[in-house]
DNA sequence: ATTTTTTTTTAGATTTGTCTAAATATAATT
DNA sequence: AATTATATTTAGACAAATCTAAAAAAAAAT
């Protein structure tokens, strides 16, 4: 029941890689994790000795519910201290992500659900992301379009609802991609229009087209 | 400037066992550190290159500045969590320690300034060990015998004044020896006995003559 | 349906930290 | 001082996680 920090490392990144129930391919796991497809191959071997996983050669790879339920606590982790590292320690929003994922490799469930409790059991990280609670179930994002999101409120981009070459194409101009994190400086009233700032960029202006079809999601927990 | 948590583990206990500038053996190295007298050798000679040890086969081990430097850090770093511990998640004295192993080599310096001071800068941790401030000096501690030691704190024994192996039989009997965490519970007129309570054991009396002997640190931060 | 390209796996090494068993050095005892 | 006992080191292996280079399979392109 205890694996080592590599392979919480695979499972997570497989978890993350498998959106839906698609298989994950070796390349994609090695870009991922910044190793070479030889390693990969390695470790899935391991991984499937240990019914972590289904994995057939060249076939690609899928992890079982046991997997699963492995990556849902590695990812429980790695939220409660992004958000413990925040709101407690104050750092910023985007020095955290480094540190958690060291953190997120403490063994003791006994520390993390005293954490949860301590943190006043969050349902989001500070990006936004759901924290997944004890028995690895994790609530659906608050996801709402960019139209909807109070100004001012930090959020992280989850999906794009119009896949379009324009669209991408205008999204990589205005360096937004899944992940990238924003808020809404203000509403022009007269075009509908949008300022968004993203951390450490220039703040700019998008339409509302373009901020109907970006879905976002933020932090709703209520702070006393 | 960066050790595998194995390194840091070993730098460590030289240091604890260094008691004032003495040579540390390889078996008390290898008894402290759960391993084999071989692994200790191997260790220490790839310890040396990294100039941390001063290190001649057969001859004992010593830190240098450096290695003193970087165990102190650690040290640093295992209390200060083992306070987070038991003040902000409500966890028990005796719980924490292994935790902290952990948690102690958690790379990141600007995280645990931050916890520091999260903290309110705490002097000692919970068993009443001195913690070393960033730059590495350590506090001297707060030590009492335990003929002084105020009832029901919890102390932590660190020195013995008499080493004679009369003593040393008596504080083997009783199961105390050098980091005891252990507290007293009454004090008896009649005779100046002590009845003393050390976690997970019966309690039990010693005489006036062997707590004058036994010093102890102990917590004395003032909280608010 | 071949050929070419891309992806994935195997083969063989390397590093880190560990082990046991055997050899050697030091310390203790007679 | 010689012998016995203890402590320490060397030699040789092993498991985990990684690598590069070569081989093999699958997918894409002609």
């Amino acid at each position: 029941m205890k694996y080592s920090p590599s392979k919480e490392n695979y499972l997570k990144a497989i978890f993350h890689l498998q959106q839906d129930d698609s298989v994950v391919s070796t390349n994609a796991l090695a870009r991922q994790l910044n190793t070479s497809a030889a390693s990969v191959t390695d470790m899935l071997k391991k991984l499937k000795t240990q019914k972590l996983l289904q994995y057939q050669p060249y076939r690609g790879v899928r992890l079982t519910a046991e997997g699963k339920k492995v990556a849902l606590q590695i990812i429980r982790k790695h939220r409660l201290w992004e958000y413990f590292l925040v709101e407690k320690l104050a750092f910023g929003w985007e020095e955290v992500h480094e540190i958690a994922e060291e953190l997120e490799h403490i063994s003791s469930t006994k520390l993390i659900d005293r954490l949860d409790h301590f943190l006043g059991n969050p349902r989001t990280d500070p990006h936004g992301d759901p924290i997944p609670d004890a028995q690895g179930s994790m609530p659906l994002v608050q996801q709402t379009s960019l139209i909807d999101l109070p100004v001012r409120k930090q959020a992280a981009v989850i999906s794009v609802s119009n896949q379009s070459t324009a669209m991408l194409d205008l999204l990589k101009h205005h360096h937004i991609g899944i992940g990238t994190k924003l808020a809404v400086n203000r509403r022009f009233e007269f075009d509908q229009t949008l300022e968004i700032s993203i951390p450490n960029r220039p703040v700019f202006t998008i339409s509302e087209l373009l901020a109907a079809n970006l879905f976002v999601a933020y932090d709703t927990t209520t702070t006393a």
